[in-house]
DNA sequence: ACTTCAGAACTAGACCGTCCAGTTCTCATC
DNA sequence: GATGAGAACTGGACGGTCTAGTTCTGAAGT
């Protein structure tokens, strides 16, 4: 019947559209207020529809916030899933781990990925299934393309890590650790910008390399 | 007047004790529900006390809300800071950095700190004082003191790290973070056993020593 | 006698989800 | 291209429920 059945709707119908904006102002007013704190009233009068559309849509307040998560955490999936290019020398691997660092701190230090994990983190109880969600797309799926980059080069002798899994999760937390965890208890005053991760990326790299490296750095 | 003002009351009077069962009530229940989920006719009921006297003691829901929150930042706070005799030889120090890491992730890894994290982090938007706090008395606390550590050790070559900031703190997440942001999404249900926290513990001893160390361990 | 508290009712307001009458859009058919 | 049927939407009102915070009465303790 209908050919249009676009996955990306470019230019989708009345009911597509309103659709789009209900779950915009939700995603908005969820990240600002949390979730017994967003106003269902609120998203309606903010995506421009009624009331009753915004239930035709959706169904129920729960069932709202776990559509904008989902759609969130899957979005930003995307941007950091993109397989990169494995090195095949000790100076490529250097710049190949500096550029992997550089790149998972700039997709993920935004102040809107940032609100998004204190909000799923201060609904664990209520939505663990959501918090679980978020965890294997993100860190953990991370740790794992890793740890098979890590074990292949480690077959290769460029890295000494018997077990891929342990070093793929030191050099995560490495990159991420600090400016993760001082923007979830102190705000997105003070996100890192460009020169501070590059820092960060580099100290990370280093050290990592010191401790998995063939013959240190 | 009174010569009982003790900070710390072992056996206190009717109202103080009172006050406490508060706490206590409202401590749990904050845990539990989160600021907006708590209800303050439970509070008053578990802790068998009217909704009069809740009043009397704290004001208003926020402002219990935040006695909760500083009292067990403030009761962790002790449990951590004692300060750790330091060492001065090559072995001394891995035993020092191992017993440093374990005992830092025993205290820290308890459900109802990872529980007060997570109920900090989802509402630092409406108490972002609250989440300086936590994030000052704790991580930032412990980096600072290593700090000092390191740049001693450094100064007496037992370590090379011309900067102890950079060191303590890449030593401190190199400990805590995989537990850390592991449980903030993934809940209480596997927290790790003392075994697995010797095993990172371990580990990450041993990565700081090759890249801080004098010749590698 | 005098303070303190329990217990319960009460105020005032917020909010989710539903309902309905009237309007607008979509799209196949003519 | 016009038309008409049916789906989707609006706007507002509303029921029922919940909650923070106040107030009142009576009892208990000192």
């Amino acid at each position: 019947m209908a050919v249009e059945e676009d996955a990306v709707p470019v230019e989708a119908g009345r009911s597509e559209r309103k659709r789009q904006a209900v779950l915009a102002a939700a995603t908005e007013t969820f990240l600002k207020a949390g979730y017994l704190g967003a106003n269902m009233d609120e998203i309606a009068a903010m995506s421009g529809v009624s009331k009753q559309t915004v239930y035709k849509n959706f169904g129920s307040k729960e069932a709202l916030f776990i559509e904008v998560v989902t759609s969130m955490t899957g979005a930003a999936d995307l941007r950091v899933h993109t397989a990169p290019a494995e090195p095949d020398s000790a100076e490529a691997l250097e710049q190949f781990l500096f550029d992997y660092a550089h790149r998972q701190l700039s997709v993920v230090m935004t102040p809107r990925l940032m609100q998004l994990r204190r909000l799923v983190i201060g609904e664990v109880s209520r939505f663990p299934d959501l918090a679980q969600v978020l965890y294997e797309r993100g860190p953990q799926r991370a740790m794992q393309v890793l740890a098979g980059i890590f074990g292949r080069l480690d077959g290769r002798g460029l890295l000494a890590c018997p077990e891929p899994e342990v070093a793929a999760t030191n050099f995560n937390w490495l990159v991420m650790a600090e400016p993760v965890n001082r923007a979830m208890l102190m705000g997105d005053g003070e996100l890192p910008d460009d020169a501070q991760l590059r820092v960060v990326a580099k100290e990370a790299v280093r050290v990592f390399l010191a401790a998995y490296g063939r013959q240190g750095s």
